[in-house]
DNA sequence: ATGATAGTTAGCATCATGGCTAAGCATCAT
DNA sequence: ATGATGCTTAGCCATGATGCTAACTATCAT
């Protein structure tokens, strides 16, 4: 039961700093070196560097060092469990919807009677 | 500039706990009082008026006093912003993904000729 | 008017987060 | 072999998040 929810905090714990959806979304434009993500940031690499380690402990993104360089790319596929749940949430909502309606229409017809 | 950014901001750190996703998973099937909410959270109740009190800022809630009873009830619409995050950071790693694509086909078709 | 109920406020302890600097290590170019 | 480059580690600091208890307020029932 919980190893679905921590997955769901992790992603979105990660995606709640500006910095963070920022670098992913440098990182949809395709894959960049850690100064490459740092320099638009305004912020030291050390810095940088957290932010890259939290997004891919959430799965968000993975990194492979080649010699000195650290090359980060995004995992698209690390957002379905936000949009699962997203889908699942409006779910509900709209079946909750569906019944109120229903009992509107019910409670309706019973007055005509 | 920043609004924006700062709304997904809360939205995501409200979304980042447990408590507070199955807060909204019970308010998603119809509103609630606040010590309704507490109850299977096994948390005292100021800690869940503290839940409550992030998820109303990030407007992910609403909640109205009758009395000595806070209903707190779902802002189906709040949601919105998160959705369209995700769907424009679909959209660039796609566009991204046919410019791979394109440029494949034309280095196969440089390469018959 | 008394007591039970429902929330609220205040304040505390603890840990996580986000920023920094300074120093270290590995690699590449000369 | 030396220096520049790119990243990494360690450690500090300020702030914020999450939980609690205790005490207070306001309402409802009797």
């Amino acid at each position: 039961m919980a190893k679905h929810h921590q997955e769901l905090s992790l992603l979105f714990h990660a995606l709640s700093d500006p910095t963070r959806r920022s670098i992913l979304t440098r990182l949809a434009e395709g894959p960049a070196r850690v100064t490459d993500l740092s320099e638009p940031t305004g912020l030291r690499l050390p810095t940088v560097m957290r932010h890259i380690s939290v997004l891919e402990e959430a799965g968000l993104i993975t990194t492979a060092k080649d010699g000195r360089i650290r090359t980060c790319a995004i995992v698209p596929e690390a957002l379905d469990p936000v949009r699962s749940w997203l889908d699942q949430q409006r779910a509900m909502w709209e079946a909750r919807l569906d019944r109120l309606e229903a009992f509107a229409i019910k409670a309706m017809k019973d007055r005509t009677q």
